[in-house]
DNA sequence: ATAAACTTTCAATATATTTTGAAAGTTCAG
DNA sequence: CTGAACTTTCAAAATATATTGAAAGTTTAT
């Protein structure tokens, strides 16, 4: 297989694989396109080979540097802003973890301990069973919670060398 | 706060926090009822709690039960089909991330095992970064794979007991 | 101060996804 | 066998999400 060939059935790939998480087609394109690309690209650039619209890829690029997987770079000499990702899958790895743990489970968690809070008889049924759900939900949250954290306090040799050790 | 009025903030907020994670808001919702629903109910119950169409409810129910999250009951004496999902939450947890993983993440691998092998001078800096990039993320991919797998064999005390105690 | 080069915004448009509901299909008691 | 009770299907409609592109905004060189 050529390079073209692979760098495009990978963009294509990755954009589809984001979309079932939850992340909009387009920008993990674009997040796909800036890690293969060796030098840091413009706009037109991104526009060019990914067929789509100025502004599309200003909002997108916009929301990659939110999640801090693409930096904006000036280069002396240009008046044009180019972009550069992150290329260290362990460092764009956490990075997402970070900040969907941020924006997803810490809300998610907060919310289900006010719904612990329940008035009436906690030998009812319906109480008790609710109670118990809410509350596994939350248990699994703070464990998953700090998993994740420890993961991205971690360097990556502790994944790779002793977390690995144990699941043998 | 009452029970209904928790029950109702309850599955409303998981069907948001579902779309975030690629599963359709009604799916998630119906999840969420059936969850904080101590007998098993029926298509009709489940229309009415949240006012959705017969066709809708079918639907997400049979996907739910794709997902093994949720079960047909047949009550004797009873014409209608009842239904009921899976209450402990390690186990709903393991089951999602089990399907998950063969459902994406093994497709993935598949596919970027294949996008490695380019032809082409290896000492070329686009193809390195390529054959760099594609191969992290299949590692990592190959890690998160293991992982995953683990937790789900694992019992829960594996994952609350010796598990944790690894993170303090 | 000016204008060219570039970036950002956002209302309108296009696309994709979800939902509906009526019709077709199935099951089952009598 | 018949028809009532129930389930499934799927084309059409509704809704939600993503994209465009032109106008407005900003920056920079001269």
């Amino acid at each position: 297989m050529k390079l073209f060939e692979a760098r495009q059935q990978f963009i294509s790939s990755w954009g589809a694989f984001g979309t079932h998480w939850g992340i909009n087609r387009t920008m993990a394109q674009i997040h796909a396109l800036l890690l293969v690309s060796v030098n840091p690209i413009t706009q037109d650039d991104i526009m060019e080979q990914l067929s789509i619209s100025r502004g599309n890829v200003n909002m997108n690029i916009r929301d990659l540097i939110g999640w801090g997987l693409v930096e904006r770079i000036i280069i002396t000499g240009e008046r044009k802003e180019f972009f550069t990702a992150e290329k260290d899958i362990w460092k764009v790895a956490t990075q997402i973890i970070k900040e969907r743990k941020k924006r997803e489970l810490d809300p998610m968690i907060r919310l289900l301990a006010q719904l612990e809070n329940i008035d009436g008889d906690k030998k009812d049924k319906d109480v008790k069973q609710f109670i118990e759900v809410i509350g596994g939900i939350k248990k699994l949250g703070g464990q998953a919670d700090k998993v994740l954290g420890a993961m991205v306090k971690a360097e990556e040799n502790w994944f790779t060398g002793s977390m690995l050790k144990m699941l043998k």
